[in-house]
DNA sequence: CATTGCTCCGCGAACGATTTCCCATAGAGT
DNA sequence: ACTCTATGGGAAATCGTTCGCGGAGCAATG
């Protein structure tokens, strides 16, 4: 097609295909005055390496798989732009894949990126059918996950750990007088939202002395909407809760508008903080304290795990999470 | 790598690998017997075709470039999305580099698209070198734009249709019995925000009888803060506007948020109309009267486009605008 | 002078498909 | 009986690289 290859850099500058693919390549010694003939060579003739013919020939490949469940969803263009970034400084491109929540469309993708014969993948969604995965690792290609947990030969796991952040949420929400916190969970159906509650309920019960009453839990579903309906469901109880900890921002959003929707101050009435960090949360008034999950340093990592994670045994890598304080929380009132 | 390759499958099923060939692609008749057996066979050994031999052999390949300028941007989610989406359906994959607004980076990623020899490239963002586009194009490659507005050998354009947007928005203020409107404007080193003030300065001129004043145009970067920062400046004037027209939703917010610290009610003192229908138009409150550009539609008819674009002539593609009515315009009040 | 060790580079066989010819068979038309 | 046309399928060239081997030239060593 574009008709020029390494054959006429060669011919044009008098040596061997092999001594252009070296210069190329930095793969072997070449004396700088054939180096300069051959770079001269191919700027004279415009060559462009053809990476499917040096795929083919070397059995590599330098495009990394990455599946998410939806870039429209704010917690992840963060992510995929540092993915992005991160394999582009190390010489890789990245397929990206929205499963949009269809597990159906999984195992078509992932015939799809074996047929790419990509270096690893990067699995950034909740739910994976793991037999999916199946498939990857039998052909060797190395897989990361986001808080599945599953590591295993060719497949490592990032880890966020949860706990520092609603740890340190908690602490704050204490010191500032509540007594009465409720937690707004995410489905328990995925693991995520399981180590978000689990940090809640952990936190809450080494702290069980200078509370009132046993941890409140609701259940949401990670949607803004949710957010909204169970506090709605939260205002009826008899002895309110001071204090709102959702499992992710778009349920905190949801909540402060249904507070204010009742008539309730943030954080003079109630206080809520969230957790994510996505950009809405410093749009809101007030500005929502949360729980930062660094989705950057995640993207960067998960780059290189899935590069480093060869043969070998995969590993887990720990992510920490911190909290924000802005304006959402304030004194408990009485 | 992977091992099994077409002649094993060919081996396996007793044809030749030809005719594995033309049983997959469906390039020739092959009987229903024959097919058959080669079809079992893959199954058996798990064959996945090697994507490099093919693009390889027959000198073709089925990905495309998209090049943007920001995913993190909430304008492009939903138009990769699409993309993707559609670009899936017909067979093809999408490999989205993010320019970070950096010129810089351009090169590099035509270069890299030019290896990876892409069958066409999508170019939604509002700066780019357009002798990079030469590369391209001088290749062969077909080049997709969004509101860049060149058309040639290989490259199409598609244009948004701003002026029935600014148009029904300009009406429907005027309706409403607002007679000062200002503009604001994007920075005008920006095709796109050339359209829009375009567009609004048109519809005000045809409109002249009606109105008080010359309109008013006071000039953003695009940004949140600078919807913000120019709404200030414009509550100084003597006398103010009671509708703010802006070239996008992120201004639009900064301008209701600027509009309530200062005291004033949007919509009853203040009307606001925003651009582009971002999900944050929609979270708002009040929420955001706006004008909507179908990403969807955008994203489907750049893949379609990009496609149809071969050694023909490029076109140029119209999509067309609406105004969204929410909560953010009311009756002017005097 | 033979041997060894560098440095520098060419040859040609893969890599795993696609694709262009070409061949065989069978039924139909004359 | 003979040529034609359709139908079904094979052999081998080809795509543009990479890479293992090997080899020539030359200086240093013993």
């Amino acid at each position: 097609m574009s008709g020029v290859g390494i054959k006429d850099v060669a011919k044009l500058s008098g040596v061997s295909t092999a001594t252009v693919s070296h210069v190329i390549n930095k793969t072997r010694y070449v004396s700088d005055e054939t180096k300069r003939r051959v770079l001269g060579a191919i700027e004279n003739v415009g060559y462009t390496p053809n990476i499917h013919a040096r795929n083919l020939a070397s059995g590599r490949s330098r495009t990394l798989g990455l599946i998410i469940s939806d870039i429209t969803n704010p917690f992840f263009p963060d992510l995929v732009k540092s993915i992005q970034e991160r394999a582009l400084e190390l010489g890789y491109d990245v397929i990206v894949l929205n499963t949009n929540y269809e597990p159906a469309r999984d195992a078509r993708y992932v015939q799809r990126l074996l047929e790419l014969r990509v270096r690893g993948v990067m699995i950034l969604t909740t739910e994976m059918d793991l037999s999916v995965i199946e498939r990857l690792s039998s052909r060797e290609i190395a897989v990361v996950f986001l808080d599945i947990g599953k590591v295993g030969p060719h497949t490592s796991n990032i880890r966020v750990n949860y706990e520092k952040g609603v740890h340190e949420a908690v602490e704050h929400l204490l010191e500032l007088g509540h007594r009465q916190i409720a937690f707004i969970s995410g489905p328990v159906r995925f693991k995520s939202a399981q180590f978000r509650r689990q940090a809640f309920l952990e936190t809450m019960t080494s702290h069980r002395a200078s509370l009132h009453t046993e941890p409140l839990i609701l259940e949401g579903n990670f949607k803004l909407e949710s957010g909204e309906q169970v506090v709605r469901e939260m205002l009826r109880l008899k002895s309110r809760p001071t204090a709102v900890l959702a499992a992710n921002d778009l349920m905190a959003v949801g909540a402060l508008r249904e507070l204010r929707r009742a008539g309730l101050q943030v954080p003079k009435d109630v206080s809520v903080v969230g957790c994510d960090d996505i950009s809405l949360a410093e749009l809101t008034d007030p500005r929502l304290t949360t729980i930062m999950i660094p989705r950057t340093e995640i993207g960067t990592a998960a780059v290189e795990a899935v590069l480093r994670t060869n043969s070998a045994e995969g590993r887990e890598i720990r992510i920490s999470t911190q909290l924000l304080v802005r304006q959402s929380t304030d004194a408990a009132r009485y």
